[in-house]
DNA sequence: AGGCCCTTGAC
DNA sequence: TCAAGGGCC
């Protein structure tokens, strides 16, 4: 009898997973495995450690019981399993995130002969393994999306016929409870509701994705953040049933974006916090209690700009923010108030349930204009312009924030116009916009000399 | 080396 | 139309 430990870190799926597949080549049995790590229990924001959690119930659940969930760093519990378990017939996945190579390293050690089976990013395609002639990695995408439609990508992995799950014997200690939600609800987590999820967005949106993407008022995003960000799904299954048209290549495109952020975090991990285009660290940022009372406005969504407002209160109400709002939202805080991108990454990082690193801080970064296309530091989007294109009856708007909910149709991206003043409750702008934009090319102009 | 290109914008 | 400079081949 050989005995695979399968070691998950965030591939929470069974249904594709290439170490699966390889552990039934060499082994009779499986011990699926999860660490619990300091990182997990601590700072995560808790709609995702939530939402975590939930997956690795899910997981109990499909193994029988057999999934072991230690706590530790991976390398000093990990070899005390290999050994119970039977060290020479193991086989263990591994990560290519972005942190994930010093790790590796130490578990390679600690595991001594036994061997690490690298079988790529459990979340993405092509982490560190894309690079220009010149062994470079890119820092523009779409050169980078060129060279990642040319390699293409391989099918997802099948195990053949049903795994034989055990515990191998392993203590394992209980999944945490899920950390306070308030009336934030939660998709239904695992691989099961991810795939369902899946089949409905290529069924019912997939098609005219490239067209309904830009619309937060119409709810027809894929909403597959979450599982893939915790490896629910892996892109290459999505990928392998993609199809052709314009909605499947707009999503293509999506999907290469993260592999894209993925890339850069994974050659470069010190911009998760510094800015790509290191003169831009020199940009300044307002400071005292009139900046803390700004701050104070965009998080709780009081700025007095409609579309902003809405997507903070949906980003603190559902714990997800629709992606075009994600740019509004991040553009205002740098652009119009004057507050760092990092301060804000952080937030969205502990607020959404699909706060991912790469995506995070390079979408903020981008939007600052410090980030890997040097050109948009001059593009200020402005909130009504947004609004109006955006969300055109002001359906989004109304359904976040009720105290415009009298006002009908796009005039409620512009309430200080209302012949009645603004309603009730609403607050006054904190800004004025078209005088903050003058104000940030002023000081992208002095860094840029 | 030179020339083409660059995620989603605004006035 | 504007914007500007560097990535990329």
């Amino acid at each position: 009898m050989t005995t695979a430990v399968l070691w998950l870190r965030r591939d929470l799926r069974l249904g594709d997973h290439p170490a699966l597949a390889a552990a039934q080549d060499c082994a009779d049995e499986v011990v699926p495995l999860f660490v619990l790590d300091d990182v997990l229990l601590g700072p995560a924001g808790a709609p995702r450690r939530a939402f975590l959690f939930r997956c690795l119930r899910d997981l109990q659940e499909r193994t029988g019981g057999a999934l072991r969930v230690l706590h530790g760093r991976p390398q000093d519990v990990l070899p005390d399993l290999v050994r119970r378990v039977g060290a020479s017939n193991v086989h263990i996945s591994t990560d290519a995130g972005p942190y994930g190579r010093t790790r590796d390293a130490a578990v390679a050690a600690a595991l001594g002969e036994v061997p690490l089976l690298d079988l790529g990013s459990p979340y993405a395609v092509t982490p560190g393994s894309l690079t220009k002639a010149d062994a470079s990695p890119y820092r523009v995408f779409s050169p980078f999306f060129r060279a990642w439609q040319e390699r293409g990508v391989r099918g997802p992995a099948v195990a053949e016929g049903p795994v034989r799950w055990t515990d191998g014997g392993v203590p394992t200690v209980a999944v945490p409870d899920d950390p306070d939600l308030g009336p934030v609800e939660l998709p239904e987590a695992g691989e099961r509701a991810g795939l369902a999820r899946w089949r409905e967005f290529a069924d019912a949106d997939l098609a005219d994705y490239a067209e309904q993407r830009n619309r937060p008022d119409a709810d027809r995003t894929s909403q597959l953040s979450v599982y893939l960000k915790y490896g629910c799904v892996h892109p290459r299954t999505l990928l392998s049933d993609l199809g052709e048209g314009p909605g499947p290549a707009a999503y293509r495109r999506e999907l290469a974006f993260r592999d894209f952020y993925a890339d850069v975090l994974w050659h470069a991990p010190d911009t998760a916090r510094d800015e790509v285009q290191a003169p831009m660290s020199g940009l300044s940022y307002d400071t005292g209690p009139e900046a803390e009372r700004r701050w104070e406005a965009w998080v709780t969504g009081t700025t007095g700009y409609p579309i902003v407002d809405a997507g903070m209160r949906q980003l603190a109400g559902a714990a997800w923010m629709h992606n075009r709002m994600r740019m509004v939202t991040a553009s205002f805080l740098t652009k119009d108030l004057h507050l760092h991108w990092r301060r804000g990454a952080a937030h969205f990082l502990a607020l959404l349930r699909d706060g991912d690193l790469p995506s995070n801080q390079h979408g903020w970064q981008w939007v600052a204009g410090t980030g890997t296309d040097p050109s948009p530091y001059f593009r200020v989007f402005n909130p009504v312009r947004q609004g109006r294109e955006h969300d055109p009856d002001g359906a989004y708007v109304r359904r976040w924030v009720p105290e415009l909910r009298d006002v009908a149709g796009a005039a409620v991206h512009e309430p200080w116009l209302l012949p009645g003043g603004v309603p009730t409750g609403y607050p006054e702008r904190v800004v004025n916009h078209a005088d903050e934009r003058v104000v940030a090319l002023e000081r992208y102009a002095q860094v840029r000399g």
